[in-house]
DNA sequence: TTCTTTGCAAAAGGTTTGCAGATGA
DNA sequence: TCATCTGCAAACCTTTTGCAAAGAA
């Protein structure tokens, strides 16, 4: 098994998900790593996304037909995404109650959940004000 | 605007979306119609199904990273994806209370939701039982 | 007949891989 | 030093588009 060194890329795009008040599109990564290297390219950005990942310092959510990824350990949480400014938030409140092992309607055993909420973020609610 | 005409590409293709019990890939519908179209492009199938959701008869879930193909005026529901076989089923039970309008946590407020429940399917709890 | 639709193949968009030079330990 | 990592470019895979032939009305 190869080791796994420490870079500045690898820094860099790690530090951006941690401090991130949601997830963020690879595309949206690479632009603001670039801000700090210049050079970074593309495919240092996928191998980085997919070895945090492995490390399961990061994690891939779905978002919209997008593949976000935001950082592991965060706690149970779900999505908002803004449908005017395209924002993904992280929200801390979870508005189902299923605990893992529920039997739902139909027979189905819930084992895990995901909830998004579609809307207007607080900035886009008020910009939009009554 | 152009005329759309009924076309048996056409027909196959909606039938089988009408009829699934969840949604379905590309690639299954793909499959499916050709048993009865067999030299059934797939191109065609992407043109069809954004015929059909210009027209609103089928709109895209977006699902553990695929979209798939529904149609429409099913009611509210959401998605249980069983983590055995993969198949994605359709819950008509809604497990949150969020009447658009709402104003969650945070501020934000709430048009829409997604759920989707993850778990295992009623075939497979059964199969694999304890 | 006339205009729309289809199948095929080429193109496009996003992600992955091969490779030689740069870099971390 | 020397194996890992990076940037670049080519390869891949899924989705879209161009075009001539086939099909609907």
């Amino acid at each position: 098994m190869t080791v796994s060194r420490s870079t500045r890329q690898r820094d860099v795009i790690s530090r951006l998900l941690e401090e991130a008040p949601g997830p963020l599109a690879v595309g949206d990564i690479h632009e603001r790593a670039r801000a700090e290297l210049p050079r970074l390219g593309i495919a240092t950005v996928y191998r980085t996304l997919k070895l945090l990942t492995e490390q399961r310092r990061i994690h891939p959510v779905l978002l919209d037909g997008e593949t976000l990824y935001e950082a592991t350990g965060k706690g149970h949480h779900h999505h908002f995404s803004c449908t005017r400014c395209g924002k993904v938030f992280t929200l801390h409140t979870c508005p189902v109650a299923l605990p893992s092992g529920t039997v739902y309607p139909g027979g189905f055993i819930v084992e895990a959940h995901e909830v998004t909420l579609y809307g207007q973020c607080p900035t886009c609610a008020e910009g939009q004000g009554v």
